[in-house]
RNA sequence: AGACCUAUGGUGUAAUCGGUAACACAGCAGAUUUUGGUUCUGUCGUUCUAGGUUCGAGUCCUAGUAGGUCUACCA
């Protein structure tokens, strides 16, 4: 009864918990997501996504999805559209409807309006390198603006003049009135609206001043009536300036929490250096099966429950961290295993002739769609005189005793059919290289029915030659050859990418292949989990490898 | 150099008013296996340092050390 172990609860967790025994907001929990439409979303906001969709379930609370489109510069409609179709296939629902911060731009206005007011916003006239000179440093103390005196009724002018479109971008900008000499830099006089006459992607021409971050992602959490506003460890510094706003402005008081966002091996999380592989053409698209993205994760394959269980499971601290890739894998694996269909494909085909089967036959032979669910049934695969093995599961030679793939003089069974004995081989004189190799079969050793008694340790894939669709095949390697290419101060991240992180080769699959729907998950036995890419067609079948099966055969 | 944040196996986390440092991934070894997959078993290895408080410290205190963040009209 007592013996179950207690929930071991996350920081966060705990301080929700605790909120709610104290009645905070009334038990109500409320959290966010509030991507900037300005990118693809990859890794890292996957467990931002996880964190906080996952905290609004479990705590009966809710989760919004807001687009934090403050800066009409960078931001476009269809990256929107890519953040929510993501978020869906994720699995997570957000309440209400999208939610943006630019609908909140009038509240915005007249939250700005109140701080003039209350004598503690004022418009600058100085120019972005006379506020950044002014603004001191770590050990030293800013300088006043010689504009921070100016009347209540004179600011209030000179905002509303700015939002009338009477200055050019960047003659002006309202800054809060705190202290120049603050430890936190944040807390110098930060700026809080800049004139900027943009087209928004959604508010169009209506405005031509708009608000920072710092003075439109608090107050968005508020109006919204956030409780839990989590975001990443350098936005610390920001919580200072997030709390003074809120408390001078006496509005709902949303509380920022920050957590140490998720670092993998191999990947990179950077929007601006992503977007320098595609531009450089290194990758072909943010969904090139190499990219971090959701998108790229999705098309190589990843299930999105692979994903979501990953960001679950690896914690959640305030330290910093850089998880291996082998454990995003796991999951993957873990997840492919119990779903996808086994077929058999031969990437490196060896000409395998069965010398004692009729030429011209065709079996068609059951095989299971995935041992690992019994009800998945089974499909049927041809076997014939002629078939195609891994040119790597044959040796002229056993390398040693723990060998037992196919080499003369030895069985080895195929798997779903019959069990071969190999009697020989063929070379190309020129190259020495093995062209095609000999066997006999033994004709009571067919799978489900063997009554041959031979044993054979070792199983392999095939395929039959005259019935293997060909396919094009695109084997993938990390993309970078430093499992932290970003953290070299002496070089640059792209001497890290890895040439090899994509080869493109033609496989000999079994005819089921041809009928492939994109996305359709695969394990093609013995070599590993394979998506079929959304280019697929049944007369030019095409697929993407997920993930190598585990293989513990050390030669 | 200033402020703030963080230090637990190779990696990521747990240990909830101070009470035997545990779980997962990775690694290694073995069993099972018509996938050298899966599954199962075993194994390796951990509290940054120095003081202090205490019967007892990963946990509390002090001082160091190391790493991270911050001086955009980006978010």
């Amino acid at each position: 009864m007592s013996t179950e172990a207690r929930e071991s609860l996350n920081f966060i967790e705990q301080i929700i918990a605790e909120d709610i025994a104290n009645g905070k907001h009334n038990g109500m929990v409320h959290t966010r997501f509030p991507p900037e439409p300005n990118g693809f979303l990859h890794v890292g906001h996957c467990r931002a996504i996880v964190l906080n969709f996952d905290l609004g379930l479990k705590y009966g609370g809710k989760t919004n999805l807001r687009m934090d489109d403050t800066n009409p510069s960078t931001e476009k409609t269809d990256f929107v559209d890519n953040i929510k179709n993501d978020i869906h296939w994720l699995g997570y629902e957000w309440a209400n409807d999208v939610l943006y911060a630019s609908d909140y731009f009038g509240q915005l206005y007249d939250f700005a309006t109140q701080l003039i007011e209350k004598g503690l916003a004022y418009v600058d006239d100085s120019s972005a390198a006379e506020i950044a000179a002014t603004k001191g440093d770590t050990t030293s103390p800013g300088q006043n603006s010689p504009y921070r005196s100016r009347s209540i009724a004179e600011n209030l002018d000179l905002f509303a003049r700015m939002k009338a479109g009477e200055f050019p971008d960047g003659s002006r900008v309202l800054r809060a009135k705190i202290d120049m000499a603050a430890p936190n830099l944040l807390l110098r006089d930060p700026v809080l609206y800049r004139i900027k006459h943009e087209h928004h992607h959604r508010t169009g021409d209506a405005w031509c001043i708009y608000p920072m971050y710092d003075f439109a992602h608090g107050q968005s959490d508020s109006i919204e009536g956030i409780t839990h506003s989590l975001c990443s460890l350098e936005f610390r510094h920001h919580r200072d300036l997030y709390d003074w706003l809120i408390e001078k402005l006496e509005i709902f008081p949303s509380r920022q929490i920050e957590f140490a966002r998720m670092n993998v091996t191999y990947m990179i999380t950077s929007k601006r250096k992503l977007l320098k592989l595609v531009e450089e053409g290194l990758v072909s698209n943010w969904d090139d099966p190499r990219m971090p993205t959701i998108a790229g994760m999705r098309r190589r394959g990843y299930p999105a429950a692979a994903i979501v269980d990953f960001c679950r499971g690896i914690g959640l601290t305030k330290r910093d961290n850089m998880i291996e890739i082998e454990r995003l894998e796991y999951h993957v694996r873990q997840e492919l295993n119990q779903s996808a269909t086994r077929v058999m494909a031969v990437l490196d085909p060896l000409k395998v002739v069965i010398t004692n089967y009729p030429a011209g036959q065709v079996e068609w032979l059951a095989t299971e769609n995935n041992p690992e669910d019994p009800e998945s049934g089974t499909h049927e695969l041809p076997f014939s005189r002629e078939i195609y093995i891994e040119r790597e599961d044959f040796a002229t030679e056993a390398p040693n005793r723990k060998y037992f793939r196919m080499a003369p003089d030895r069985d080895v069974r195929l798997k779903s059919a019959y069990i071969l004995h190999c009697t020989g081989y063929e070379t190309d004189p020129a190259t020495g290289e093995v062209t095609e190799v000999h066997c006999t079969y033994y004709p009571d050793s067919k799978s489900g029915e063997d009554t041959s008694g031979v044993k054979a340790k070792g199983t392999l894939h095939f395929v039959s030659i005259a019935q293997a669709v060909k396919a094009e095949v695109r084997m993938y390697d990390r993309l970078f050859t430093d499992p932290n290419p970003t953290n070299h101060e002496d070089r640059d991240f792209l001497e890290f990418f890895n040439p090899d992180s994509l080869t493109v080769i033609t496989g000999y699959a079994e005819p089921s292949l041809a009928q492939a729907a994109p996305g359709a998950a695969y394990q093609f036995m013995r070599l590993g989990y394979f998506v079929a890419d959304e280019s697929t067609r049944p007369d030019a079948p095409v697929f993407n490898q997920t993930v190598t099966l585990k293989d513990s055969y050390r030669p």
